[in-house]
DNA sequence: TGTTGACTAGTCAAGATTGACTACTTGATG
DNA sequence: CATCAAGTAGTCAATCTTGACTAGTCAACA
């Protein structure tokens, strides 16, 4: 349910007609999650259903008319239960590059360590990005961004490790 | 293509029919992913399709006919080129538990504190279960574990800090 | 020998997700 | 004014993913 307390969050914030929404959440939170447009659109339909939010056609000028959506108690309520939830629990991370780590084996080591410089490069390059972003320091937004820049440091160290054995000779 | 990669180097690893290859990434792989086992027959079957994998029915005994896949050469060459890609590339991670801290702010701060301590107690649970854990020590697969037990470490440390500032009086 | 519980092997319908697309508006430029 | 790029708003078909289910085997025990 990350995605719809997502949805409900930003929704609170005042953002909101799906496009608007969408903005939003590419813009400003790109950091926590991937959600795209279609999905969203999806999730707000049938949180709709759900009677979370409501629904109205808003007609601005000559614009094609816009879905504006707007939280309900029970929305509010739902808002509420996820998020407690969300903060009380922690969930597994799974990280799609261990896949290719464990069958480093296979590959000789002098290629298998120039292709984790190349990673390592890439996350560094990462790294000195998010270091460049300024503004929305509002919030919660903060503390994300902060984690996103400390797991950064914290992959680039551990590729660090990983090569450093990568070269020692196998021992038991 | 990291489910695919995932798949192919099972397989290379002579674990044969769809069942057992299941079991070894339920049993030994559970800390890179979370594939399920619909999911890999239906991955199983299209690389079938493409002709990454041949697949054969086996009768043993009395027992239901199972599906044996055997990697053909063009297989081979896909796993090495999704390996190489890989290792080579960096994934954004996105943290579902960041999307609550996100909105964190909404909640009492004494509150939102007891939350995250019950978040930070279940990550110290999870770390002792991998500390105990023991076995397959096998080349890649030990990377993959302490990399997730200093995963884990690091988000302990990290909601520190985030109680830390959660405590202190908002400051510009 | 009948039954029970665990193991083996896989299927299926339902739901989630997204790349690619449509269609309209607005503003700027030549 | 015609055209072109950028912005706005959303849809759709195809694909991916999975919870729940079926159906057989085997071993052990009463």
């Amino acid at each position: 349910m990350h995605r719809e307390l997502l949805l409900l969050g930003v929704l609170r914030m005042g953002h909101l007609h799906g496009y608007g929404i969408n903005e939003f959440i590419q813009r400003d939170m790109a950091f926590c999650t991937d959600l795209k447009k279609p999905t969203a659109y999806h999730l707000l339909q049938k949180m709709a259903e759900a009677g979370w939010i409501q629904e109205n056609e808003v007609q601005d000028g000559n614009r094609p008319p816009r879905r504006v959506y707007q939280i309900t108690p029970e929305g509010e309520a739902a808002f509420q239960r996820l998020l407690r939830e969300n903060l009380a629990n922690h969930f597994n991370a799974y990280f799609d590059g261990d896949i290719g780590l464990a069958f480093v084996d296979v590959l000789p080591a002098d290629e298998a360590l120039s292709l984790l410089r190349e990673r390592q490069d890439g996350l560094k390059a990462e790294l000195t990005m998010l270091e460049n972003v300024r503004g929305h320091t509002s919030g919660g937004l903060q503390f994300i961004l902060e984690h996103q820049k400390r797991y950064l440091a914290f992959e680039i160290n551990w590729l660090d490790e990983v090569m450093k054995r990568l070269l020692q000779p196998r021992e038991e």
